[in-house]
RNA sequence: GGAGAGGUACCCGAGGGGCCAAAGGGGGCAGACUGUAAAUCUGCUGGCUAUGCCUACGGAGGUUCGAAUCCUCCCCUCUCCA
């Protein structure tokens, strides 16, 4: 873990360590002074970012902002994680027109514990500062809101790049949906940002707070935005509506595992965004002198430990390799107990039975495709029976082992 | 209020009376190969008491020997005009 020392580090450093991975700094010039003059008052930043309380899992997507807030955390700026409660009930505008579920006082609250539980694994919990937004957009009135609404036109808004293809193309845009970047941009005026940092897409949003605040007279938030981090197939964004997302919370040895499935171009992408390892490093693996199997087995093994432990990461590590490399069986398999089974039992059943299989059509196709392993024998046909006189290993696929014992 | 387009499997999307458990793609799964659950190639991808049966093309009826396909009503989505 890094220790920067509280603002006692040079400035300009400070900038070079924020720079790293991020895709955009409005303005860099901005920040410099900005931690110039932190640093010369002894008084941290505010750094804002917020977080949409309806998917209360995170996964490595978020983690790639919130490693960032770590960075400024470790230099000794005071972080302000917004749990958007109030613009939750909104929704982003997204151009789909999906009626968001309100969410119930207390769901938000579940949700923000289980959401700060996981941010916590990586941020320090006694220097961030947790804040909802409701606690102010409730008590903004009408007419408040009326006047807010003045501060910004129509033709800015449409200046935002999903708004104005939809203008264009003669698609709907909902009047809400202006609203949502007013209050986010407003969250920066009640909350004085120094800082914001959000995702690419979240430019626009950001960028509304900074003018808002030139409004009401405070100085602008510098705006960082960070890469969108790419999912498991390498294409679309990582989003667990896409299915292609590592969650923080899974096992040790899925987080390992879901890495080294990655394509080896998709691996040069996630360490840049992802991986702490210095630049040298880097630099080596994306100049292809390490074998690409190396770096991805290295890259598994940071992320789980980060999530985990070292000792988890390790386990996960020897695990892979016993099951995948040398097609070891592991030495912790579940076991299934089968009951009331006769003197032999169709394998597709047990697969059922088991939870190897979702039905027994599916069994059968997986083993007439040769993915059925009974005590290391692959079973030749679906006709095949297992004998239930002693406990059995079954195997399925790659992967998948249960410990049959029949009573 | 008026006019039009459309709702098909996990997703996208073709099919407009039988050859349709429904083309094609994506995703997923399995196999081969390998450097790993990379890449590549091949196969599979509704269920069941399984050479047959049942369920399924937004919902409910109807026409027909036979309907995802034709008719009626309803629900939903989208667009344009007002």
């Amino acid at each position: 873990m890094r220790r920067y020392g509280v603002n006692t580090m040079d400035p300009k450093e400070q900038l070079d360590i924020i720079r790293r991975g991020t895709s955009g700094i409005i303005s860099e010039g901005e920040l410099l002074k900005k931690l110039t003059e932190s640093a010369a008052r002894n008084k941290p930043l505010r750094i804002k970012a917020g977080f949409d309380p309806t998917a209360p899992d995170l996964h490595l997507g978020h983690t790639v902002l919130i490693q960032k807030l770590k960075h400024f955390q470790d230099l000794g700026h005071h972080v302000l994680l917004l749990i958007g409660d109030f613009t939750g009930m909104i929704g982003d505008p997204t151009g789909k027109s999906e009626t968001r579920k309100s969410l119930t006082k207390e769901d938000v609250q579940a949700n923000a514990k289980t959401y700060t539980a996981q941010v916590f694994k990586i941020l320090d919990e006694k220097k961030t500062e947790v804040v909802f937004n409701s606690e102010w957009m409730e008590r903004l009135t009408s007419a408040d809101m009326i006047s807010l609404a003045s501060k910004y036109t129509v033709a800015r808004m449409l200046e935002r790049d999903d708004f104005q293809k939809r203008y264009q193309d003669g698609r709907p845009i909902a009047i809400h949906e202006f609203i949502y970047p007013l209050i986010q941009g407003y969250d920066s005026v009640v909350l004085k940002s120094d800082v914001e940092l959000g995702g690419t897409d979240q430019l626009f949003n950001l960028l509304v707070g900074r003018e808002l605040q030139k409004e009401m007279g405070q100085a602008p938030q510098v705006v960082i935005t960070m890469p969108l981090l790419e999912g498991l197939d390498g294409v679309q964004k990582m989003s667990k509506s896409y299915g292609n997302y590592i969650g923080i919370t899974e096992p040790s040895s899925e987080i390992y595992g879901k890495v080294m499935s990655i394509s080896d171009n998709l691996m040069m992408r996630w360490y840049e965004l992802l991986s702490d390892v210095s630049k040298d490093a880097l630099d080596e693996i994306k100049a292809g002198r390490v074998h690409p199997k190396e770096a991805k087995e290295a890259l598994a093994f940071e992320l789980t430990a980060r999530f985990w432990s070292q000792e988890a990461a390790e386990k996960a590590q020897a695990d892979f390799k016993a099951l995948f490399a040398r097609k070891e069986v592991p030495d912790e398999i579940e076991e299934f107990h089968m009951t009331g089974a006769p003197g032999s039992v169709l394998v597709g059943k047990v697969m059922v039975a088991a939870g190897l299989a979702k039905s027994t059509s599916e069994a059968i196709r997986l083993i007439d495709q040769g993915g059925v392993k009974v005590d290391g024998e692959r079973a030749a046909n679906s006709k095949a029976e297992i004998p239930t006189n002693k406990p059995v290993l079954l195997q399925v696929g790659k992967r998948f082992f249960k410990r049959i014992i029949f009573s």
